[in-house]
DNA sequence: GTGAGGATTATCT
DNA sequence: GATAATCCTCACG
């Protein structure tokens, strides 16, 4: 039912992962993210610009073949020589797109989070730090390359509920912007594919390098708060 | 609070 | 051989 979502290209899933719920089951227990922050990136045979920030800009190789595969599927890839990240692959098979999964509040598991976390970093973790940052994030809940790449996310060991339409109510207003460590244009604000519910603690630092562009959030559509808490909103994160 | 710099290695040119 | 969809620490204000 809800797998036919990824049938989309990955612009149009990732606004809806927003206030998703994902488990990833481990021998040593289990891990529950509750999603606040996503990027898309497209790719070869998807519709739209050019996204020379993705890692299926141009084709297939080892590493970003799951890209390529079935949507609805994991992408896991390794960065800066330490880092994994977890992706949700979008289009049909052949088409490559996907989701960043940047940012989210651990919502249970919380104690193994921190374990895992800790276990590289001695000093105590706020919880909102958890699984902040796609690298924070994949460590949090436990995902690599070599056991999650590829493996499809509504089943063991990955759980996935994603929200219901019409029931949908995030927390904050939905907002977009450029997408973080992206070089060149298509990190700009051409390229508005970074969405994350304002206001929300868990969601990652903007960082800008020198001579990066500014950033430029907008409102998105799907945005459901009222008037007088956007103020507020408006100028995270 | 903000920003610069280093860590560390698979992957691709 | 260069680069990277990052994170952490430390210096400075």
């Amino acid at each position: 039912m809800t797998r036919e979502l990824f049938l989309s290209p990955a612009l149009e899933v990732a606004p809806r992962l927003l206030e998703a719920l994902l488990t990833v089951a481990a021998p040593e227990g289990d891990v529950t993210i509750r999603i606040t922050e996503v990027e898309a990136y497209h790719g070869v045979g998807t519709d739209g610009p050019y996204d020379a920030g993705s890692h299926a800009k141009d084709r297939r190789t080892e590493r970003n073949a799951s890209m390529f595969g079935p949507p609805g599927h994991a992408y896991v890839y390794f960065s800066y020589g330490m880092h994994f990240a977890l992706n949700m692959v979008c289009s049909p098979e052949g088409a490559a797109s996907g989701v960043l999964i940047r940012a989210g509040e651990v919502v249970s598991g919380a104690g193994l989070a921190h374990e895992r976390r800790s276990a590289k970093r001695g000093a105590p973790i706020d919880a909102r730090m958890l699984a902040r940052g796609p690298g924070n994030l994949a460590a949090a809940l436990g995902v690599r390359r070599d056991t999650h790449d590829g493996r499809d996310l509504f089943a063991p060991p990955f759980a996935l509920r994603l929200p219901d339409e019409t029931e949908r109510r995030p927390r904050g207003d939905v907002m977009n912007g450029p997408r973080v460590g992206v070089a060149g244009e298509a990190g700009g604000p051409a390229f508005p594919w970074r969405f994350w519910i304002a206001g929300d603690p868990t969601v990652s630092a903007f960082r800008p390098g020198r001579g990066a562009q500014p950033f430029i959030a907008e409102r998105h559509p799907a945005s459901r708060l009222s008037p007088s808490s956007r103020r507020r909103d408006a100028s995270s994160p």
